[in-house]
DNA sequence: CTGTTAGCGCCTTCAA
DNA sequence: TTGAAGGCGCTAACAG
């Protein structure tokens, strides 16, 4: 009985080491119950203890124990978020307004990357799930089906990219890929392109391969016939932009533009093609896919397809919310892309001679509306 | 007594909503004990038990609750990460090579950012805190003092970067700006430049300042003399970089290169550099710090000095698990940093007609060594 | 080598 | 309104 309070009170007053509720407790003359309940701002406790408690805390410099907390609560405060590749800007800046939704919110939130490792994947999963993430974002815009059973088990609430179970307890952050990608290939058929070639993404990437979709779709709806050598597999990644472009340039005939799945690979794109002594947009229109911040300094500045990281962000806390506090079961969020013209994409090589405009040769100013920087 | 047994076997066999080590041991027909020492592989377990302990496991799909575990070993398995800026690829490559080090010694890691805002970064070691990470690395490079004490007082092991008290149970990561940096301008003094501007990072940062306190010895070093006009605060961002550019264009006379400290603020300049009609290397040469992913495809591919992120990373990894271990209880480690030359840096201007070589306008190849991408 | 038991730090019924 | 007491799920002594 006395046991314990023997075995915290053998030093003095000095003892940081061990520094829990019922120091607090002790130092400010009430039970721990009392402490917990001002610390969880329950409106029931007399001003005048409060006081005192808040005054022992600010004094021991106490803060609680957030797993003691999580254990016997239930809630841990997490929402997880899971992304593919940290390195790939898209990600961070989406983590960014994840985080601040999230904090908004009341949660903290717990970063896991795959790294497009379905190993990694399952390790992520399972990390969220021994962490007691209150719900998790799947951010990797793809995920192999049967971890999401894993998780679906469990019944935590999750939220999607483009594709998903629709069992209640998960949303769908459904991406339009195809109002944005038509914008582009209608800005590029405008333009006078009809040869024009995409860099895909990852195979088996899901998003990537709506991407890919989109694009073909909307070559259709243009009337531009789809050349399947022009459809070069590319891997989201800078490397993979530049073996990509490599590719295009051995083929017999060179497109007039080029579409990528992302920035990365349209910045990528956009150094091989530089290397290869051609310019920008005179000899080559590119256009990229997320509008990383990145796109607007590129030289010159990336055309690209917008993709709000806010908004994901935004749709997937609100999602998880719902979720939480049971006032959905599934839904499905649309989140808009839109093309952001800027200056890699022009009048095909040929059209401006035609046009005898054959003096205009820097980027700097073209026939299209062009963005500020 | 059955009580208790009787609460958590109302149900049928199919309630995974509680899953705890009870029901593994049910399920296994052995003590609770038996399933935790099998979790934890305990070598003193029979095999036969741990067998049918482990089919259990997979049969109900169980693992362990990661709060229960910290919360009575005291071990939490976690290592805090705080940088500044999440959006500023320089730190997903170090978070990136920081999860790889921390996962390959049986941790997880806890990320917060900071976003240069003091508020914040109380915030950020509340957290640390709050979870029980075992150990952080505040990779802000630069942090006020008082915060410091917040962490020290609760003697939690930590590692700074370049400036950190001496504390025991905190070791500093010592970053050798000078060193590249001297390199950097040695390079640039060799090619013949004479006007060298500098374009620095936030002036509260202190690493921004050691950079720039590298740059002025550098350059004395080189018999050359810094002119005050020269030296423009950035800001360690694009629009930084851009705005730094705008303000040395405006200047009274121009200088032949600029050296930045950082790559995202040289990306900017670059940009700037390129709007008002300039060619790198030829009207001006360019220098970052860093040696992000993305210098190798800048246009021109950026000379920048390479602070290596794996090094940074595997050595607050290490100093963390020497405390943690009481191997260390204060020490210092050494990073190196050295120059990368890339193609962003030639002759100033005028020296190639003086050397009879007017005819080279292409950032392709160049008198100096080069790096391929 | 296995099982029983006492907490880890906290929240949350219950009486008072 | 406050305090006492019983767990949350797990590990680590301690007996057997």
């Amino acid at each position: 009985m006395a046991n314990k309070k023997n075995k915290r009170s053998t030093g003095s007053l000095k003892k940081p080491a061990l520094m829990d509720i019922r120091t607090v407790a002790e130092h400010a003359s009430v039970s721990i119950a009392t402490v917990s309940r001002t610390i969880n701002h329950v409106p029931t406790v007399n001003a005048k203890m409060a006081k005192r408690v808040w005054e022992a805390i600010r004094e021991l410099n106490y803060f609680p124990n957030t797993q003691a907390r999580a254990l016997v609560s239930g809630r841990s405060g997490l929402l997880g978020l899971i992304v593919s590749e940290i390195t790939n800007p898209f990600f961070p800046e989406l983590i960014q307004g994840f985080e601040d939704v999230a904090v908004e919110n009341g949660y903290e939130i717990l970063i896991s990357s795959t790294n497009y490792d379905p190993k990694r994947m399952s390790l992520c999963i399972r990390r969220m799930l021994e962490r007691k993430t209150e719900g998790v974002a799947v951010m990797t815009f793809g995920i192999e089906e049967p971890l999401l059973e894993q998780l679906a088990e469990r019944n935590i609430p999750m939220v999607f990219v483009d594709v998903g179970p629709d069992s209640p307890g998960t949303s769908v952050l459904k991406v339009d890929y195809h109002h944005g990608i038509r914008q582009g290939v209608q800005h590029l058929a405008a333009l006078g392109h009809r040869d024009i070639a995409f860099v895909s993404g990852p195979a088996r990437l899901h998003s990537a391969q709506s991407r890919l979709n989109a694009f073909s779709k909307s070559l259709n709806e243009c009337g531009i016939a789809l050349d399947p050598a022009w459809i070069v597999e590319g891997d989201h990644t800078l490397e993979g932009g530049i073996l990509a472009m490599e590719k295009l340039l051995a083929g017999d005939k060179l497109p007039t533009a080029v579409m990528c799945s992302n920035d990365m690979t349209a910045i990528g794109v956009l150094h091989k093609v530089y290397r290869a002594g051609l310019r920008i947009p005179d000899d080559l229109s590119i256009i990229g896919f997320d509008d990383i911040q990145m796109a607007r300094v590129t030289i010159p500045p990336l055309t690209s397809i917008q993709m709000s990281r806010l908004e994901l962000a935004r749709a997937a806390v609100t999602a998880l919310r719902a979720h939480l506090e049971g006032t959905e079961t599934h839904r499905e969020y649309k989140i808009d892309t839109h093309l952001v013209v800027r200056e890699s994409t022009g009048y095909p090589p040929g059209a401006m001679e035609h046009l005898q405009q054959s003096g205009q040769r820097n980027g700097q100013d073209s026939a299209v509306k062009r963005k500020k920087v």
